[in-house]
RNA sequence: AGGGCCAUGAUGCAACGGUAGCAUGAGGGUCUCCAAAACCCUUCAUUCAGGUUCAAAUCCUGAUGGCCCUG
């Protein structure tokens, strides 16, 4: 009986120390719905929670992962493995259709092994690529046509969807209708089909074949769709935000500037959407305040103050955002972490549904 | 107690005498490829009292508050 457990909720709640735990009682191994910690090298900025020491354990060959520009294993916490992180070099444009891709074979592996996968992050639509079937997350971009497209205001991008396929664009909502980076998909996305219905055949097969497999996992996900178990960790905002401040203040102790300087000169730049998060994009001030000038230690401390307030407000903004992303989930089983034992009330619930499970 | 400058949302700015706008903040939301991203919506203001004018944030007078120069 192949299952699925799902442990999602905003930063800072505590997400992973619970997955280990649960992972260790019911055979279960760690799948990570994290955007930002598939980058190698990206550590203390993205809070990767694992056991530095224990080097990733490399499975490339034994999923049959053919892209050499993709590290597939997992890394580890007190014993249980975590898989999804240290994935591709921080100049590398990864995306959910390449996640989702990896994870299914992944879910795949651990079914084959008798073992219950727990996939635990905070990128909601990570989550939702690995348990529902999204076509078109497979569609490869067309960097000609976006680098055409990108030269094009808002209006001219909504008159070229428009022409192409007039109620895709209808069908957009009004926050869609006007962002430029879904404008841009959503042309893409015709074009490719268009093109596929034409000539392309080899297209065609990749994207088949990534949808097949979709499928074909997602049918066993879908026989038990109702045993599926989602658990939310929360807490009051308040204390959400405490929580947060203690994370980024012990980002800053470990490290973090020594972190960026070396990805730094490792060349990787600004620009790159990795280093354009969170935890990252504050310290460019900083960094280029020590490129023009020397400063003064009391001038360095203020502006390292002020760079870590912007980032707990950052942090704080994102973690609004992920509740509103989680809000519309109405399978999610919600528990407050601030409510002492709270873990008890999920392991027995997680039992009860584990068991049944295994009889059922 | 002489002279000059200024007064606009929570903050920083804008508006030839003619629809009070922008950025930031705050709150809410969208999302089937950059998602720790991108985007959308909402919220809040002309210091006060008179005057001129069809019409005043804008011009005039006074009050109050702030900043600067000179004793």
């Amino acid at each position: 009986m192949n299952k699925l457990l799902v442990i999602c909720g905003p930063t800072a709640t505590g997400k992973t120390n619970l997955g280990v735990q649960i992972a260790k009682k019911f055979n279960g191994e760690i799948i990570s719905a994290d955007s930002r910690q598939v980058y190698i090298g990206m550590d203390i900025g993205t809070g990767k929670d694992i056991n530095e020491n224990v080097e990733l354990s490399i499975k490339n060959q034994e999923l049959g992962v053919e892209n050499q520009n993709l590290t597939i294993g997992f890394r580890e916490k007190e014993g249980i493995p975590i898989w999804l992180i240290d994935i591709v070099e921080p100049d590398y444009v990864f995306n959910v259709g390449e996640y989702a891709r990896l994870g299914k074979m992944i879910i795949n592996y651990l079914w084959s092994k008798n073992k219950l996968p727990i996939i635990v992050g905070g990128t909601g639509l990570y989550i939702k690529a690995l348990t529902q079937v999204l076509p078109n997350i497979y569609i490869p971009p067309n960097a000609d046509l976006r680098k055409k497209l990108e030269l094009m205001t808002v209006a001219e991008l909504q008159v070229e969807l428009k022409k192409s396929n007039n109620d895709w664009f209808t069908h957009l909502n009004i926050s869609d209708k006007k962002n430029p980076r879904r404008l841009i998909r959503a042309i893409e996305i015709v074009s490719w089909k268009k093109n596929v219905m034409l000539n392309s055949f080899q297209h065609l097969n990749i994207y088949k074949s990534s949808f097949q497999t979709d499928q074909g996992i997602l049918k066993s996900i879908r026989q038990a769709q109702d045993d599926n178990l989602t658990i939310g960790l929360t807490a009051p905002l308040n204390d959400l935000f405490r929580r947060i401040d203690a994370r980024v203040e012990a980002r800053v102790k470990a490290g973090i500037i020594a972190e960026i300087t070396t990805l730094l000169k490792n060349g990787f730049g600004w620009d790159l959407a990795s280093m354009s998060g969170l935890g990252y994009k504050e310290w460019q001030e900083y960094f280029k305040a020590l490129s023009v000038k020397r400063i003064a230690f009391s001038e360095n401390e203020e502006l390292i103050q002020k760079i870590v307030a912007t980032w707990k407000k950052d942090e704080y903004d994102y973690a609004k955002r992920q509740l509103t992303w989680f809000k519309k989930e109405k399978h999610i089983q919600w528990f407050d972490t601030s409510q002492n034992g709270f873990e008890n009330v999920v392991v027995q619930l997680v039992g009860e549904w584990y068991t049944k499970v295994k009889q059922g």
